[in-house]
Parts: C-alpha cells; sequence; structure tokens
RNA sequence: GCGGCCGUAGCUCAGUUGGUUAGAGCGCUAGAUUGUGAUUCUAGAUGUCGCCGGUUCAAAUCCGGUCGGCCGCCCCA
C-alpha cells in the first residue's frame, strides 16, 4: 500500500461522477414518490443473526460474501448485503409501522459483498430498493416493477433491458416443485457439471439457469415449474401478467428465472441488459411474504426490488447540465469588499455567483471562463465611484455598464 | 473461490531482439497584454515505469511474489 490506494473493490466518487450517481437517485427518488412511496433509511449494519435468518444461511451471499466482524463489545455485526432485511427487521422493531399498512418504501444506500471485484460489481456497492409491506394483492407487485420501469425509462436504460419475469410459487408449490426437480436431477447426477451438483444440495432451482452446455441438455426435459405451481399459485402469476399487460409494461417470461436469496415467493423479476457485460442485472427483485414472520413479526406480506447504482449510472443517459453560474471579479481592496456584498445578494435571488479569493483580472477572467460562467461581472475603482457595474457576457464578449441596483434584474436567468 | 489479460506523466497511449539523460498528444503552469476569458504564439514542469525481490556488466523491457484494475465462471444489483 506504498501509493495509497482504496480498499480492493471499493472506489471514490469523484464530483463528476457523484453527479451521475446522483442523477440515478434522484429520478428514481422523484418517480417513487410520484406513486407514493416514502424514503427512509436503516443502518448500514446489523446483527449477523438478522441476514443469516432472513438471507438463508446456505445462500452464497451469506456463506461467503458478508463483512461480519465483532465489535468492541464482543456483538457480531454485518455490513448489511442487501437492503430488503433491514428494511423488515425495522418494520418489526417500530410496532407503528404496522398500522400504516400498505407500507410504501424506497431507499438508497451502500451495501457491502465480498466479492472478486469487476467493473459492475464491487465490494461497496450501492442500490436504489423499493419496498412494499403488507400488500399480499398482486397489484402490488404490478405497481412496484412499474415503478421500476418508469425509472428506468426516465432514465433512458428501459429500451436497453428486458424484463424478465417467474413465479416461484407459494411455499406449497415451491416445495412440490424443489422435490420433483431434486428426484429429476438426481437420476442425472452423473452427468451434471461440478457446479450444478453442488446446486443439487444447496439451492436446486439456480440448476435451470446453468451455462454449463452439459447441463443445458439436461435441462431441456427437466420438468417445468409452471406445470407444479398450484392453483393459487397460477391465479396469482396469471393475475402479475395481466395486470402488467395492462399497464402497459412488456415483459418475457423466463422460467430460469431464479432468484438467489431464500425468501423469495410468488413473483421473482429481473430488468437485464447485455449492454454492460456479464454483470447484466440492472435490477432485480421479488416477492417475500414469510420473511417478516421469519424474523419474529406479524406475518406480512412483503414485495420490492433493489436496483444497482453503479450499474445503472453506466446505462443512464447524461443528468441535465447545471445551471451556468456568473463570476464576480472585483479589483482591488475596495471593490473586493463591495463584492461580497453584491454576490451575496445576487444569491439570495438565485443567481449562482463564484467569486474568486485572490487574482488580478486576467486570472479571475480565465476562473470565469473555467467555470463555464455565463458572465462576468468586472467591478473596479472606476465603476465604484459611478455606483455601476461591467457586465460582460462571456459567450458572445459583448459587455455593457449596469448600475449596481440592477444587476439582478440584469442577470436573471 | 476458479481460469485468463493488464499496470509507463493528471488523462489517452508510444517505448525496437534487455543498452546510456524515458517520449507524444491532451491537460497543467508561466509569458506575449497596462483593467478582459475562451482562440493563437512561445517557454516550462511533468514520472520511485504499481510495489518488493531475483537474473544480468546493464531491467520500463526477462523471472518470481505481492497489490490493484479488467474479462469469463460462480453469484448477484
Amino acid at each position: 500500500m506504498s501509493k495509497m490506494q482504496p480498499v480492493r473493490g471499493t472506489h471514490d466518487l469523484l464530483p463528476d461522477e457523484y453527479r451521475r450517481f446522483a442523477h440515478v437517485i434522484d429520478t428514481a427518488r422523484e418517480v417513487a414518490r410520484l406513486y407514493g412511496y416514502r424514503e427512509m433509511a436503516t443502518p448500514i449494519f446489523e446483527f449477523t443473526e438478522l441476514f443469516a435468518r432472513g438471507i438463508g444461511e446456505t445462500t452464497d451471499v451469506v456463506s461467503k460474501e458478508m463483512y461480519t466482524f465483532q465489535d468492541r463489545g464482543g456483538e457480531s455485526l454485518t455490513l448489511r448485503p442487501e437492503y430488503t432485511a433491514g428494511i423488515c427487521r425495522a418494520f418489526v422493531s417500530n410496532g407503528e409501522l404496522a398500522q400504516q399498512l400498505p407500507l410504501k418504501l424506497f431507499a438508497a444506500g451502500p451495501m457491502f459483498r465480498y466479492e472478486r471485484p469487476q467493473k459492475g460489481r464491487q465490494r461497496q456497492f450501492h442500490q436504489i430498493d423499493l419496498e412494499v409491506l403488507g400488500a399480499p394483492e398482486p397489484g402490488a407487485d404490478i405497481e412496484v416493477i412499474s415503478v421500476a420501469a418508469d425509472i428506468l425509462d426516465r432514465l433512458g436504460i428501459l429500451g436497453r433491458c428486458v424484463l424478465k419475469l417467474n413465479s416461484l410459487g407459494d411455499p406449497e408449490s415451491r416445495t412440490a416443485y424443489r422435490k420433483v426437480l431434486v428426484d429429476y436431477y438426481s437420476a442425472h447426477t452423473a452427468r451434471l457439471s461440478e457446479d450444478s451438483r453442488d446446486r443439487l444440495q444447496r439451492n436446486p432451482l439456480r440448476i435451470l439457469d446453468s451455462k454449463d452446455e452439459g447441463d443445458k441438455a439436461i435441462n431441456a426435459d427437466a420438468p417445468s415449474f409452471s406445470d407444479h405451481l398450484n392453483q393459487a399459485s397460477r391465479d396469482f402469476f396469471k393475475q402479475v401478467q395481466d395486470g402488467l399487460a395492462a399497464a402497459g409494461v412488456p415483459f418475457e417470461i423466463d422460467p430460469a428465472l431464479v432468484r438467489g436469496l431464500d425468501y423469495y415467493t410468488h413473483t421473482a423479476f429481473e430488468f437485464v441488459t447485455t449492454h454492460i457485460g456479464a454483470q447484466g442485472t440492472v435490477l432485480g427483485g421479488g416477492r417475500y411474504d414469510g420473511l417478516i414472520a421469519e424474523l419474529g413479526g406479524p406475518p406480512t406480506a412483503g414485495i420490492g426490488w433493489a436496483g444497482g447504482i453503479e450499474r445503472l449510472v453506466m446505462l443512464a443517459n447524461e443528468p441535465a447540465p447545471l445551471p451556468r453560474p456568473v463570476a464576480i471579479a472585483p479589483l482591488g481592496p475596495a471593490a473586493e469588499a463591495k463584492a461580497l456584498g453584491i454576490a451575496r445578494t445576487l444569491r439570495r435571488a438565485g443567481i449562482a455567483v463564484e467569486q474568486d479569493y485572490r487574482g488580478n483580472m486576467k486570472r479571475r477572467m480565465q476562473r470565469a471562463n473555467k467555470l463555464n460562467a455565463r458572465a462576468a461581472i468586472i467591478l473596479g475603482d472606476d465603476e465604484l465611484a459611478k455606483g455601476v457595474a461591467q457586465v460582460k457576457d462571456l459567450d458572445s464578449g459583448a459587455q455593457h455598464e449596469v448600475a449596481l441596483d440592477k444587476l439582478a434584474e440584469a442577470l436573471k436567468s
């Protein structure tokens, strides 16, 4: 670490990049607001047990990717690897929230996963997150997906994404299907890839979207989930599909879409793109009706999604340019003092004003240019005596005299 | 965790089969101007060649290790 590097898998968000980052969050926040979602935040670390119980002990996220440490009091804490568990915990911790159902929430913040870094996959990364608690109806699924589609649309990403949709069924369907699948693959275990043999133990549904050619051949004849959904699950999935069609959100059914976190039931979905390499999932989520009860809360349905901000930034259009400032260029101590007051008056009128801390005329004009100022206010002793300033339009080069008390008016817009 | 590619000024990159003071463009700084920027001209500075060690008379160049980035797998957002 001789040359001061950031920790592996972390990076600094410098001002130019941060603007694009904030643009994604601001856009998401605004769209969420239109749908009636309220923003909140939870701590970035929680008791380790929360994630172990909520996400599932055998998932990759919990078993090998968490930043877990003991604090000075001996508690085992973990930097959150995702947002949903923390939000559900907050729901259980704060009884008042149970009186506000359905609870529609938006959140954004950093997440931590110990993974091999790559573009679009950092150890500290950031997500926007949307959740609805206390709504078992398919209408919530439809709404939550619509919000996501609208956010992606505003960011200029929707056209380069495909929405993939699947149903994992209710717990009854899921366990039944899981058993059928395990039986099927167990009969072919000799021909399965090593990865998939492992998956057979931990999460057999995952074998369905294996990229291994041998596995794909076996998958071709694998029993399909849709044939094993019970009537209730089937009806639910149908309603979600019909609702999305009615809302005008295009989607594709992907029977191989399985999410890696244990808590999902019924609807699972992902917006994926082929434009940013292997880390193609830009936003994904699903329904988790059993999670809150699992955490010891009152049985409460839940559905939501998370979107990777870094991945969204790579695809999003540029944020609108900032309003250009005006630069004030005083010459001499008297003018410099006077400029302080003028600058403040203009700022209070809503005009962005840049005032250099030092420098002669040339330097101040150069700075004004670098700051992309639209105009310069030139204030020397001559102007001071007359109660005026020279206002120079930096695009046209035109310059004219303006009375000091008319400056705000002259520089409006 | 597995396999592979890469690491030279602030940025994008050159750098012959190891050979003397390591280069270009952009950017940066200063001057051409006494109260006027961006354009133009001139001059200047860029740097532990990621880091540590090894081979060699000699390493940016070859070898090993390490740190970091990237690609694929795994997994996920």
